[in-house]
DNA sequence: GTTGGTTTTAAACATACGTTTAAAACAACA
DNA sequence: TGTTGTTTTAAACGTATGTTTAAAACCAAC
């Protein structure tokens, strides 16, 4: 009996599939096109994964389940340094850039791509997809939601649900595009940012929007 | 000689197809689909478009041509009647807003769908799409990006290029779901809110972000 | 009613897809 | 070395796609 299976197929496999995902979406992608690149034989998505979907879902798995226990922690850490006091809406941005960084080991183009998977997931008619990551990591990011509650008082319900999804809106699309963007910065304007750069400048960008004055 | 082309055909062919699109995106949407929900014979697109890229196309320049026609128009008007001043960023909001909002025939629900057309646009691989687009109507957003560079002076051209995109991405990301969000505002919240309120929403919020305070 | 151009139709075409199969290659242990 | 379970491979399967074809239906003008 053979104990080590060999990673080396399936690895090849997710990273083919990651690229191309989100360089061309889902059904544009085909499983010819992720062997391919892979180097690996057809048929070997199928026996590692089972099917085309569940290699979807393994590529999503991959990168949130790191991410998300990282983000578990750091939410505990930063609720015990509170001690009473009630959160910052900066802070909690901090938190989650600096998060989202170190996943990926600190590859930042590798958070470009994820952040185009993301956006896809949301754009994209993919009901099996949007079910596994709501069953799978929605607990993490209700418990963030509760913070950024506690960090903002003075707005109605309403106006927090909106205005979080105006951040997550600017977040996604921005990050899923830095690749295109930088280059049409440096293109047009001369200057290069790098993706940390990016998110250095959304971080205060955010915060003056979610924070805004507003009638009712 | 007949005539009189019946539109009827290729007018049920382009709402069909816009409606699948926004739901599903271009690859997952066949032109049986198409045809079939707009009871026409499947050979009608490529008799009446040539092809179904040319199909896509058709279906965003009959959203933007007039729309684009509108925009222009009013640049003009409010040009002339700033008189020398400069331009103001939250004018120049509310100016596309009411824009978009004519676009459409003040279909509420039609504006939804398309900014989910324009979210596929930017993230799905559909090379001559965006070329289409830039090429066709480049020139107005052109127009209006300089009226935004002038109501914005204190800005660096990086920082403005960004936090145009920020602002993009609030608005594409959140009108583009804006049918599920409002869903589910109305389940875990219990309130109610049209596109236009969301807009009023999100103005206040780009304004707040784009003239942020920013270090440099 | 016949004509001539336009539009619609059913059928077929070629191609690409995801998946399955069964044989081959491989690796670890007896 | 022979055996056993795992992994890889080439080929085929069934299905769905975009497109083309050629005949039919249609409709206004003569």
């Amino acid at each position: 009996m053979a104990l080590m299976a060999q990673k080396d197929t399936a690895k090849s496999i997710l990273d083919s599939a990651e690229e191309l995902f989100s360089e061309r979406g889902f059904a544009e992608t085909s499983l010819r096109n992720i062997t391919t690149r892979a180097g690996v034989n057809l048929a070997a998505v199928n026996y590692h994964f089972g099917s085309k979907k569940e290699l979807i879902q393994a590529v999503f798995a991959r990168f949130l389940t790191p991410f998300c226990d990282d983000l578990g922690k750091a939410l505990r850490g930063y609720e015990h340094g509170l001690a009473g006091k009630s959160p910052e809406l900066g802070a909690l941005l901090r938190l989650l850039a600096e998060t989202s960084m170190a996943a990926g080991g600190g590859n930042a183009r590798r958070l470009g791509i994820f952040m185009r998977l993301l956006g896809l997931a949301y754009s994209q008619e993919q009901g099996h997809l949007r079910k596994f990551l709501r069953n799978q990591y929605g607990a993490v990011f209700e418990r963030y939601m509760q913070l950024v509650t506690a960090a903002s008082p003075e707005l109605s319900d309403e106006e927090r649900f909106w205005r979080i999804h105006f951040m997550l809106g600017a977040t996604v699309f921005t990050l899923s595009g830095v690749e295109s963007l930088t280059a049409m910065a440096q293109h047009d304007l001369g200057v290069s940012t790098g993706i940390d750069g990016v998110i250095d400048k959304l971080v205060p960008f955010l915060s003056s929007g979610f924070q805004a004055p507003h009638q009712d």
